[in-house]
RNA sequence: GCGUCUAUAGCUCAGUUGGUUAGAGCGCUACCUUGACAUGGUAGAGGUCCCCUGUUCGAGUCAGGGUAGACGCACCA
């Protein structure tokens, strides 16, 4: 084995084994337990949050396997319609054309080519990630079989009159020139301005006043609205105004909507683009005025001079003009919140267009239900409120969209208007009985990218065949997601599997944090804060680093700002962690909270933790490797430190499982770390040195330590795999066959069973008897470094007042005393004996003596002495005070009160102990 | 407006139903190249648990109020 830890010479063997180990498939055996891979954009590339995700998923994949369940990952990707249409169209705008020079086929053909040509990025991401899916069963939502059943649902929620089509305002996306969902919208607080006009009356009496943000919509204005108990207004309702600029007559009408306090009580109304208005057109029957072409131009319906116009020019213009009629009384600056595309960032127009809608409200309900049961349960819990508020306000969704790449609508309309909903257009035409001869074309719409998704949990297991998948593995087990895709994803795929399935999707849902930089920004492309996962696994240089962070950017200055900050940040590049390091750092971090500030700090580490595990193999493999270990028998006769590492092993085993049961991984984590590097590494393998290198051992005392080493490394690899799966494989293949273990030629740690339960192990005097011996080993080390006494320096040491349990293990622990404190003897006081002045160390009721003649200052000895009282009378004052008090001990429970009784004694001998010392010391 | 979350060491974070002397990693200080490991070892320093009030024998933990910040939903033209 080499020195140092080196990842990139064991990761790539690593995975080849464990594809052709075929563990990753389902076992077909045990109890079943199945994870969802939340599909990723197919053309798209891992990023932190998925890393982050993807290590929680095999983490709990690995164990479930490790624990013998019937474990699937399903594995896939996605279309992501919007996201992928546009990468690929922005590659034709580079080279001057634009989808619609190529044709809708020609285009599409386009994105299955840039399918094909990056599709497999963000799976081969995946695999030097470590992840462990099923990789024969990778599905894509465009495949045959999930588009089958995208129609299916379609047409079964059509045939029940929850899929409708109608004309209604919808988001519209001018950029894209597609309705979006209300999802799809993020509304910002902007600057902006309140214009204050003035609308004639129709019979010249005068004039009202009417505000509004967005002066160009005035064009489609069909009515100005006060409230009806405005008295201000109250005899003008019913009259007409002079719209001008359009100079059509619209009535002034009464609605209780308007806010008397706002701005002038009077509202333009322009029902064709806004939704406000849009309800109150619909409820005095104002005609709908469009003014505007599918890009936000002024169309032809409105008046010729401003035809053409961007409806931002249009709105200068038409201020300009009402200008110079003085109709502008005046402009405020005002803040309001503007809606724009969550993918293009153009502002929303709400448009009157025809669209495809899921009625979702008896859909909504059995949803709810699920998790008000307790059915489903959301870790934190409490994102269920998340969950409870939006699906209680829950709106039809708006499922059509007009693009090219996605699932097309299965419907199609004869040249008389109507539309026919079915699987095929032939199925249409069998069941509505039309002739061959009568014109049928397709919906050129497509459907909502998560559409398909919601129907991943049984679409990706054979629906609608009645599949022995579907039977063993839906609901899946638990759902691993990040709170953004709570409404998209998680909420769609509950009312959709429910409603076709009649069962849950899942029964977990992990809601995952989200990843942050190390200054809790969002990383994102335009910030230049975005750390690529494989860069932190195979490192990169810095001026690479660079280059990728800056190319593309929009605007040079912004280059320059993040190229200075990243410098600034690595200014060496980043190193190469590998996989497991960085796997480790997301189980660290997976804790309860929602935002996750990345510190590339603990990522180094755990990279200094991989290099622990290495180095302590290696002493373990060095000493054992060509020794007998016992695999083939012989007397074995353990150390008290054998038992107590077997015991703590133990210990550490269930709490590593109640964490996972937990999905607290940074709790799991937590114990890893300190029994590998604490325990393990800083006391039991130096606890071997004086056994192994002790001529005077006998040989099944050597056997038996080296049986433990093996045996308990072996078993910690196990431990440790679903975390850090590639070290752990590594290690495991060198120290399994020193247990034992006849490895087959694919043998891999991946399909052996977790770390066995074996509660006769935790042996609680041993625990005790090694804490003892760290105690009084600390002890010397401590008066050690504080004293300035080098490490290397040999010591006498006394042990003072010494109760027959402390004289017992001083004999059975002797030479772990010696070689680890550096001590030349150990001494024991008869009762009564005179001590020379010294140095002490108090564990329990003995004292550990280090004679101070020529070692130690008498003055640093009183300092260190009278520091420790002090600490103590402190403490002693406080338990004190509580158990005076008495309250407490009247309502304490009695083990409380026994511990703080305990507490006090323990101290108060302390003190008397150092304060007798003292007194020996003070007196020289 | 409604709702959710966060505030603990210089930094990043743990701290389960109230009950040890509030912990870890990184960073910092001193010493140590000792035959697994300097990506290391030993020892150490470092905390007004955001503020106020309350409940309680007892509050980092519970309740109320406040301050600062993050987020979601709905919004007045």
């Amino acid at each position: 084995m080499e020195k140092t830890f080196d990842p990139q010479s064991i990761e790539q063997t690593c995975y080849q084994r464990w594809e052709n180990s075929g563990h990753f498939a389902a076992s077909g055996k045990g109890d079943p337990y199945c994870i969802l891979l939340p599909p990723p954009n197919v053309t798209g590339s891992l990023h932190m949050g998925h890393a982050f995700q993807h290590t929680i998923m095999d983490a709990l994949i690995r164990y479930k396997r490790m624990k013998g369940n019937n474990t699937l990952w399903q594995v896939g990707t996605d279309h992501a319609g919007i996201a992928t249409q546009m990468v690929v169209e922005r590659q034709l705008n580079a080279q001057g054309q634009t989808r619609h020079d190529l044709g809708r086929d020609d285009f599409v053909k386009k994105i299955w080519e840039w399918k094909a040509h990056s599709g497999g990025t963000i799976t081969g991401q995946m695999r030097r990630l470590g992840t462990s899916p099923d990789w024969s069963r990778e599905v894509f939502t465009m495949d045959d079989n999930l588009s089958e059943a995208v129609t299916e649902v379609f047409v079964k929620l059509h045939e029940e009159g929850l899929i409708y089509r109608g004309k209604r305002l919808v988001n519209w996306d001018p950029v894209l020139h597609t309705a979006v969902s209300d999802l799809e919208v993020v509304n910002e607080e902007e600057s902006g301005h309140l214009w204050h006009m003035r609308y004639p009356l129709a019979d010249g009496s005068g004039h009202l006043v009417v505000a509004t943000t967005r002066p160009e919509t005035m064009l489609g204005d069909t009515a100005v609205a006060v409230h009806p108990d405005d008295e201000r207004y109250r005899s003008l309702i019913g009259k007409e105004i002079k719209l001008p600029l359009s100079d059509r007559l619209i009535p002034i009408i009464a609605d209780d909507y308007v806010d008397l306090e706002f701005g002038t009580g009077c509202v333009k109304i322009t029902p064709a683009h806004d939704f406000n208005d849009y309800e109150m057109g619909k409820r005095h029957s104002l005609p709908m005025i469009n003014i505007f072409t599918a890009d936000a131009k002024v169309n032809d319906d409105a008046p010729e001079a401003y035809r053409g116009m961007d409806r931002f020019d249009a709105r200068k213009q038409i201020v300009a003009d009402l200008d110079a009629l003085g109709l502008i009384e005046k402009i405020d600056d005002h803040k309001l919140k503007v809606p724009r595309g969550d993918r293009t960032g153009a502002v929303i127009e709400p448009y009157l267009t025809d669209q495809w809608y899921v009625a979702v409200e008896s859909l909504a309900k059995p949803a709810i239900e699920a998790v008000e049961s307790g059915e489903i349960r959301f870790v934190p819990e409490n994102w269920n409120k998340t969950y409870y508020q939006w699906m209680h306000n829950i709106q039809d969704w708006c499922i059509s969209r007009q693009l090219w790449w996605g699932h097309r609508i299965p419907a199609w309309y004869d040249n008389n208007g109507n539309v026919y909903v079915g699987r095929t257009e032939s199925e249409v035409r069998e069941k509505q009985g039309l002739a061959n001869d009568v014109v049928l074309h397709q919906d050129e719409d497509v459907l909502d990218t998560w559409f398909s998704s919601a129907l991943w949990p049984f679409a990706t297991m054979g629906w609608p065949k009645q599949t022995p998948e579907l039977e063993t593995f839906l609901p899946s087990s638990v759902l691993v997601t990040g709170f953004d895709i709570i409404f998209f994803w998680v909420a769609r795929m509950i009312m959709m599997t429910k409603k076709f399935t009649g069962q849950i999707p899942f029964k977990d849902i992990y809601i995952t944090g989200l990843i942050r930089d190390e200054n809790g920004d969002k990383m994102s492309k335009s910030k230049g804060n975005v750390l690529d996962p494989i860069d932190l696994i195979d490192g990169i240089e810095l001026e690479t680093l660079v280059e990728k962070r800056t190319a593309g950017m929009m605007q040079p200055q912004m280059a320059e700002k993040i190229a200075k900050r990243t410098r600034k940040q690595f200014p060496e590049g980043i190193n190469a962690y590998g996989t497991d390091a960085l796997r480790f750092t997301f189980a660290a971090m997976a804790s309860t909270s929602r935002d996750i500030n990345f510190d590339m700090a603990r990522v180094e580490g755990y990279r200094n933790f991989c290099n622990k595990i290495w180095n302590a193999s290696r002493f373990v493999l060095m000493n054992t490797q060509d020794a007998d270990t016992g695999a083939k028998g012989g007397e074995l006769q353990l150390s008290v430190a054998d038992k107590w590492i077997l015991a703590t092993l133990q210990k550490t085993r269930a709490d590593i499982e109640t964490a996972l049961a937990d999905y607290r991984f940074d709790i799991a984590a937590q114990h890893m770390y300190e029994f590998t590097w604490n325990q393990f590494c800083d006391w039991y393998l130096e606890l071997t040195k004086p056994v192994l290198n002790n001529e005077d051992a006998t040989d099944a005392q050597k056997r038996g330590t080296r049986h433990t080493l093996v045996n308990v490394l072996e078993q910690l690899m196990r431990l440790l795999h679903p975390f850090m799966p590639f070290i752990t494989d590594t290690i495991w293949q060198q120290v399994a066959p020193l247990c034992g273990h006849a490895l087959e030629a694919d043998a891999t740690i991946m399909g052996q069973p977790f770390v066995e339960e074996v509660p006769e192990l935790i042996d609680e005097e041993i625990i005790a008897d090694i804490d003892w011996l760290k105690k009084c080993i600390v002890g010397v080390r401590n008066i050690r470094g504080e004293m300035d006494i080098s490490p290397n320096k040999p010591l006498n040491v006394l042990f003072k007042n010494a109760s027959a349990s402390d004289q017992r293990r001083t004999q059975d622990m002797q030479v772990f005393l010696t070689r680890l404190g550096k001590l030349e003897s150990i001494t024991q006081l008869a009762d009564g004996e005179e001590a020379p002045p010294s140095a002490t160390a108090i564990v329990g009721d003995m004292e550990v003596l280090i004679p101070m003649a020529g070692l130690i200052d008498k003055d640093a000895e009183l300092a260190r002495i009278d520091k420790a009282l002090d600490k103590l009378s402190k403490d002693i004052q406080r338990v004190e005070g509580k158990l005076a008090n008495e309250k407490f001990v009247a309502n304490a429970p009695d083990a409380v009160i026994a511990k703080e009784r305990a507490k006090s004694e323990d101290f108060q001998s302390q003190q008397r102990t150092l304060m007798a010392q003292r007194e020996t010391i003070a007196s020289l």
